[in-house]
Order: C-alpha cells, then structure tokens, then sequence
DNA sequence: TCTGGGGTCCTAGGACCC
DNA sequence: TCTGGGGTCCTAGGACCC
C-alpha cells in the first residue's frame, strides 16, 4: 500500500502566539517585526493581509498600507514553547513526525488513518490541536511530501486538502507556476516569457527536449512530483547544519573599516557561539558582505585545521575584508563558519597539531562573556582595535 | 515597494594530484 | 616537452525557502 503523508502547516503562527498571550489582538491587524530602517514583516495576521500587508514587506510599507496594525517586535522564546507543545501534540498520534521548521511538520500516517474516514480524522486532528494549544493548521495529504506540502498551501485558514494521484490534473495543474515549491521570483517571470504560466505548462515544458535542458538536474524531481512518485519518505535524523552564519544590516550604509571590522568581531563572536553550542568547528571562513545595490559578496578561506573559535574567525574574516573591500561602502556584513565537522573529529586532530593555548584563552573570553553578555564583547571588540592600530 | 536573517543546494571554473 | 582524463577540493555566485 501507498504511503500517507500529511504536512502541517501552522496559520499565521507567530501572531497567533501573541493572540493567545494578549486574546485583544484577535481580528486585529498585527504583524510580526520591527520598524528599525531595515525592518520587514515577518508574519502578519489574515485582517492585516486585507489591507494589503504581506510577510517580506518593508515595516514602514506596511505601515502606510493600513496605519492602525499593531507591531509586535517577536518573543521566540515563547514561540519556541508553543511549536515544542505543537509536535508534542502530534507525536500523540505516530512517532514519524519531521520537523520541517518552527511551524511545520510532515507525519507519515498511513498507519494511523488506516479504516477510518481522512475528512473525519483530519478535522479532528484540527479541533484537537486548537483545543489543547490554541494554535491553528492547515493540513495537505498525498501519496508524496511534495504533495503533501502543495495541499496545506491550498486553503487556510483551517483548510484541509487531499490531494491523490489522480487529483493533480485538477487541483496542481491550474495553479501558477511559481507555487512550485522551488521555482521562485527570479525563474517565474523567465518561464513565463517562456509561454509557462502555469503547472500544467510547465508539466508540458519538461516533457520537451528544451525544457530538460533549461532545467538541467532538476528536471527529475519537478517530474516525479507531478507524476506523484516524488520522495515519500520521513526523516527523522535531524541533519546537522551543514553551515552557521550571523549577519547584521548596518545602522547606515558605511565605508568605514573601523565600524565594519566591530561589526565583523561581533558576528565571529556569535558565530563561534552557536559553533560550540552545537559542538562543531568548521575549515572554511566566509566572509559575507551587501553592498549599497543590494550585490552580495562573499569571500572565504580554508583553513588546514577546522576552528571555532571567535578570535581565528574574526581575522580570517576581517583580513578577507581589508585584502579584497577596503573604501567601499556595505550596508550589510556577517560571517559564516563552512566545512562542518564534528568536535569529537577534530579533537583527534589536535592532539596531532597542539594548538590547545589558543582554545583556552577563548574560553576563557567565552565564559566572562556569557557572565557580563554584550558589553563585554564590546569592551573586547575596542581593546582588539586598539591592538590593531598598534601594530599598524 | 525596496527589500532581515537563518539556512540549503546547485553550478562552474580552476588548481592539483595521479 | 607537450600532453589526456578522472577525481577531489576550493572558491564565488545564484536561486530558493522559512
């Protein structure tokens, strides 16, 4: 028998955590995000999207577009809680639930619905979510994940859609092409100078000579997901991150190398962080950069032993950034640790290279850091500035 | 309209080794 | 001295997703 897969896909998630913390937002317009110069709305409530406000928009737009929405800067600590208790709930029903991001999962419950009626037990799955945790899904079910994830994108709020093999002619083939997950704004608009407005098109497009060509390597998944016989598996390994990065827009866009290797320190400070808390060092250095027009630069460095530690970042970083930048004007920096490997791994390596005084220093940094949070990291960047123009 | 921050995956050229 | 072909790693950039 066919696998059954089911995606979840929680409506308006965050802002639905700010109604259950605060019931006066519910049927108001309220949205997720800041309204810092670079502020975007993260999520958005379905009366703020009536006046035109959608999740990616600038803050300020959305302002203008319906000037009584309420903003909410975002509590994730609180969000973290209610997703926990959102797969604590549907761990209930099977243990094959992959967590797909803070607000979405795929189960395979083609045990679970066996001799019982779909609409019935998928409504009840709504009401008894919404019961227990206040939150609300929309649901898609199919023989595949891509099908799956396409249904729970049909309706919401509350939708629920099954979508089965012989349903894709009627239900996915209308659609526009750029509901496909993976064909985005930078492809819809080529395929459709291409005639491809729609799935269906681009069904017809693949199944040339030309559109093969155009679409190289992914030719196959986009044709075994609208055949049905996509992947249908669940992956209940959470893989570990394959890269970790911080970025931060800048308060102006500047030139100035000073202002740009602080935020540089603080971004390898982070990065260095998360890398230990997820005890990983990576080889490769990448230094990113944004540039006035929106151009993103990167730059990276391999190193011969992998590292995390915040010191080694930050140079390899800023040095990426002086040999290659220097005099030009950003408006975002950040730095991504690559080349993951297990601590563990690279522990062997150390006792082969001996560079454990290096460790120790940073942890030691590490540890009044996490005591005295960032003020400390400040005082940190300042006397490492200092120390630079010394030796200038 | 004018665009955050965290990621993943793909491509393609060049270096290097055998 | 000029030369193939395959494999792997490094690097840069682009597209996409949540």
């Amino acid at each position: 028998m066919a696998n059954v897969i089911m995606h979840v896909d929680l409506n308006y998630f965050f802002v639905r955590c700010e109604e259950l913390k605060n019931p006066k937002l519910v049927n108001k317009p309220v949205m997720i995000g800041s309204l810092g110069r670079a502020g975007i709305v993260s999520t958005c409530s379905y009366k703020a999207r009536e006046y035109g406000v959608r999740s990616g928009m600038p803050s300020y737009k959305a302002k203008e577009l319906c000037p009584s929405i309420i903003m909410c800067p975002g509590d994730f600590n609180f969000y973290s809680l209610m997703s926990k208790e959102f797969f604590a709930y549907c761990h209930t029903y099977t243990s094959k639930v992959e967590k797909a991001s803070i607000d979405e999962c795929y189960m395979d419950i083609t045990n679970v619905i066996k001799n019982k009626n779909p609409e019935l037990f998928l409504k009840e799955f709504q009401r008894k979510l919404y019961k227990k945790t206040g939150l609300m899904c929309s649901i898609g079910v199919g023989p595949t994940r891509f099908l799956a994830k396409m249904g729970s994108d049909l309706k919401k709020p509350m939708g629920i859609s099954i979508i089965r093999k012989k349903d894709i002619k009627d239900k996915i083939f209308p659609l526009p092409v750029n509901d496909f997950f993976g064909i985005g704004k930078k492809t819809a608009p080529k395929l459709k100078s291409l005639g491809v407005h729609t799935i269906e098109d681009l069904y017809n497009f693949i199944n040339k000579v030309e559109g093969q060509e155009y679409f190289g390597s992914f030719y196959e998944y986009i044709k075994s997901a609208l055949e049905g016989t996509s992947d249908n598996q669940i992956y209940l390994e959470y893989p570990d991150p394959k890269s970790i990065s911080h970025t931060s827009t800048l308060m102006n866009d500047t030139d100035d190398e000073d202002e740009i290797s602080r935020v540089l320190y603080l971004m390898s400070k982070d990065v260095s962080e998360d890398a230990k808390a997820e005890r990983l060092k990576g080889k490769t250095i990448q230094l990113i950069l944004k540039d006035t027009e929106f151009q993103t630069h990167n730059k990276s460095h391999t190193l011969d032993k992998a590292s995390n530690d915040a010191e080694v970042i930050y140079k390899v970083a800023n040095s990426l950034y002086i040999k290659n930048f220097l005099n030009k004007t950003f408006r975002l920096v950040g730095v991504a640790l690559q080349n993951l490997v297990p601590l563990h791994e690279s522990n062997v390596q150390l006792s082969l290279f001996e560079d454990a005084p290096i460790d120790k220093v940073s942890d030691v940094i590490n540890q009044v850091n996490r005591k005295f949070n960032r003020k400390v990291v400040d005082k940190a960047s300042i006397m490492l500035k200092e120390k630079k123009h010394v030796n200038k």
